[in-house]
RNA sequence: GCCGAUGUAGCUCAACGGUAGAGCAAUCGCCUUGUAAGUGAUAGGUUAUGGGUUCGAUUCCCAUCAUCGGCUCCA
């Protein structure tokens, strides 16, 4: 899909309401205040080591609060033990926190030799920028607070004194470079991150989450259940699906394919690279070339790799007169893509620099948008839920203020994206303008089972490519009218939701999805031919069977075949063989007992069918 | 791309200015086992790559590449 070519020119950021009130409330806890104190207090322990340090700005965030500095040397995590230990001693001395209020020339002279508190201060006195350098109306009152030897240009609110700061529930994370405001052209700042809580127990169960997260590390399971690696010789962001990995994506896919299928669209092929041509008719060497491959040249003829599909589809039905009888017309492509990524943004399986899109094109006529939306929609829905993804959430952009297409286009198009929203009974809020230049949209959030929330699909209307194209068709009074065009990938990137789905998961995959969905373990060697025949009749089902009929003890197999997250275990020893039974144990280490073969398979077959999840 | 950290066996990690060691995994045996690690032996590394300093570099320095945490950007 052809995401956000103009993106920069065109984003204008509208809060989102509910959002807007978790924000106000958090902005209002205690917990905010108390982080916005750890904030002056750490930047108070970094001064104290650091005279000659600047300071920037240190506001809360999510999960605790950081500060930016200008310091004469990178700062070391045995700084970070100096600093936090500095922290507590502050906080022991239970100093009260002092707001007062000053004029901008006040203020200039408290902070003189802070040149970033000087800029502040000059964007307060505008009234232009706040801290974060966004725009407000209204000029603010300049307020400091002062706690123990450090005093801050600051907004507030704040604890009424350090002592409230509980010292074993504060914690120093790491540091990291940011750039002042954020901008790439300005000084790069040292920004300590840390954590805090209103108490101990809080802050080790986040800890305790972080721990979790960890375990769940899409790059960390994806190297113990060999799925995927990417690898240094073969070059940064590009994927190798392991034979796991790659049985997974297969059985993901052919899903995909089916309910594509049953639902009318069309497959196609399409080449890794094309013309410049193209590329120029398309806009992508326009707008999108600083994210392209540079050329390969051949005969004179500059030719790019495609970071998106939609041209070649585009082509394709341009090669013949398209009548509103052949409307609509659903193109779909797994398509492989290559976009350049700057060299420290790649992530795993999240951001890399070639991956494979679920990629379809709509065109269809302009009465038939609202039907072809509605299609879209519930579609994406099933597909993602199909994947036990049951928490979505949608965001609608519209029209942005630098737009292409007529008003009214837009405004049928958001009704419509929105009349489908309604009728899917979906959250979803509303990002007013902002919309790429060419069209709306409807992206698809999902909840994983830890509650992170992962962009999937994405629907986007596309009022300038049929444009640049001049694609038509032609219409009941025999007249060639633009058809419209409807951009959408419900996983979005192959490669990225199945980072997501690993993640989500933890590598415990759903029945249907898992590699291997059965392994079976005989006890000892006489055993090990009734296995195999299990084995057999099994894999005669459909089902994913290995024998583990190694040396190794059966509490060895069992711990392996848990660690492997293998959904189904069958123990075979002398009991089994005589009855013809397998005894059948779930990685949930829940014991199911001694069942007949055939009824095993049957259980399984089931979940399968009903893509059941734990 | 930028800031910082890191790069030692397939994995997780030691060690160190005098050319590397453990556990797991692997291989070959022995044991023939009842719901998360039986046991012995063997093999495995130009310490990411390329330079430099040094009598000597895996260790110190520089560059490159990659990874990690962020920034920026984003599917």
């Amino acid at each position: 899909m052809c995401e956000i070519f103009l993106r920069r020119l065109m984003r204008k950021i509208y809060p989102k309401e509910d959002k807007m009130a978790e924000k106000e409330k958090y902005e209002e806890s205690k917990l905010y205040r108390l982080r916005h104190s750890a904030a002056h207090v750490m930047a108070q322990a970094v001064l104290e080591k650091f005279p000659e340090g600047k300071v920037a700005i240190g506001p809360p965030i999510d999960d605790g609060f950081y500060y930016d500095f200008d310091l004469p040397r990178p700062l070391t995590p045995e700084d970070l033990d100096e600093i936090e230990a500095r922290m507590k001693e502050i906080i022991k001395n239970d100093s009260e926190f002092i707001r007062q209020e000053v004029s901008a020339e006040e203020a200039r002279e408290i902070f003189n030799g802070q040149p970033y508190k000087l800029e502040l201060i000059q964007g307060l006195e505008e009234g232009g920028l706040d801290e974060h350098g966004e725009p407000v109306d209204e000029k603010p009152v300049i307020s400091i607070y002062k706690d123990d030897t450090f005093v801050d240009l600051c907004r507030g609110p704040h604890l009424k004194s350090t002592g409230e700061i509980h010292p074993n529930a504060i914690k120093l994370m790491n540091v990291a470079g940011a750039y002042w405001r954020g901008d790439e052209n300005k000084p790069m700042l040292q920004r300590i991150y840390g954590t805090a809580w209103l108490t101990p127990k809080e802050l080790k169960q986040y800890l305790w989450r972080l721990e979790e997260a960890k375990k769940r590390d899409h790059r960390k399971l994806g190297r113990e259940l060999d799925l995927f690696s990417v690898n240094e010789e073969v070059g940064s962001g590009l994927v190798l699906w392991h034979p796991k990995g790659a049985k997974i994506r297969f059985l993901a896919e052919r899903f995909w394919e089916d309910e594509h299928i049953k639902n009318d669209y069309e497959f196609v092929y399409t080449p890794h690279i094309g013309k410049a041509d193209l590329w120029e008719t398309s806009g992508h060497l326009g707008f999108y070339a600083e994210n392209m491959y540079a050329p390969i040249e051949i005969e004179n003829q500059k030719y790019y790799l495609k970071p998106m599909n939609c041209p070649f589809h585009i082509e394709i039905y341009k090669t013949g007169i398209r009548s509103y009888r052949d409307l609509p017309m659903r193109l779909a492509e797994k398509g492989t893509v290559y976009r350049y990524e700057r060299s420290g943004v790649m992530h795993g399986l999240m951001r890399v620099r070639g991956f494979t899109q679920d990629d379809a094109h709509h065109f269809c006529a302009p009465s038939q948008m609202p039907e072809e939306i509605d299609f879209v929609l519930s579609f994406s829905l099933n597909m993602l839920r199909s994947f036990g993804f049951d928490e979505i959430k949608a965001y609608l952009s519209t029209m942005p203020e630098k737009a292409v297409g007529e008003p009214k286009q837009w405004h049928d198009a958001e009704d419509a994206l929105e009349a489908a929203l309604k009728r899917a009974e979906l959250p979803y809020e509303v990002d007013e303008g902002g919309g790429a230049f060419y069209g709306p949209k409807i992206d698809l959030k999902i909840n994983d089972a830890i509650g992170r929330e992962w962009q999937l699909s994405t629907i986007q209307f596309d009022f300038n490519l049929p444009e640049r194209f001049d694609m038509t068709y032609i219409e009941e009074d025999g007249q060639p009218h633009r058809p419209y065009m409807i951009h959408r990938a419900l996983l979005g990137s192959i490669e990225r939701f199945f980072g997501v789905l690993i993640e989500h998961y933890g590598g415990a995959f759903p029945v249907w999805l898992s590699p291997v969905q059965v392994v079976i373990i005989p006890i000892a060697d006489r055993h090990a031919e009734f296995a195999h025949g299990v084995a057999d009749e099994l894999k005669q089902a459909g089902l994913r069977v290995e024998v583990n009929d190694s040396s190794d003890r059966m509490n060895a197999k069992i711990r392996d075949a848990e660690k492997q997250k293998v959904p189904f275990m069958l123990v075979v020893g002398d009991r089994e063989m005589e009855e013809g039974a397998v005894d059948v144990r779930r990685r949930s280490s829940e014991r199911l007992g001694a069942m007949k073969v055939g009824e095993f398979k049957e259980l399984v077959v089931k979940e399968v069918e009903e893509k059941a999840t734990e």
